[in-house]
DNA sequence: CGAATGACCTTAG
DNA sequence: CCTAAGGCCATTC
């Protein structure tokens, strides 16, 4: 992991609160990487094992699990989502209802550079 | 060095 | 709902 951009990429995931979910492509808007949404779902792949990411909360932009149904990977986003009440119906979340608002004010604080 | 490959996105038809 | 085309870009082969 040397990519200078990880570091602000799992800063912001960990910012989406417990309930809500974001999608790759805002995330990396919000890390300061905007159109790079693939690079978010590399980040997510390589997160060291000294580092706690949420990375359960991204999704694609329609809600989708990025996973192939059926998938470990994709078993285990939709039961830490389900553990959150956020329900999962037929691979895809609602985005309306869950959707994270970030409150630009104080998402700058909790970021700072 | 070129080609293929993703935990992606958006627009258009 | 589905496909196709463009964009994006670090990694791997």
């Amino acid at each position: 992991m040397d990519n200078p951009h990880y570091l602000a990429i799992f800063k912001v995931v960990n910012l989406i609160p417990k309930g809500k979910v974001a999608s790759y492509g805002q995330v990396a808007d919000l890390a300061g990487l905007p159109g790079r949404a693939r690079l978010t779902g590399k980040a997510l792949g390589h997160v060291p094992e000294s580092m706690q990411v949420n990375w359960h909360r991204v999704l694609r932009s329609n809600g989708q699990i990025a996973f192939a149904k059926g998938s470990d990977l994709a078993q285990l986003q939709i039961g830490k989502l389900q553990e959150e009440n956020v329900a999962v119906i037929n691979h895809r979340v609602k985005l309306k209802a869950f959707q994270w608002q970030p409150d630009m004010l104080t998402l700058l604080q909790d970021l700072e550079f």
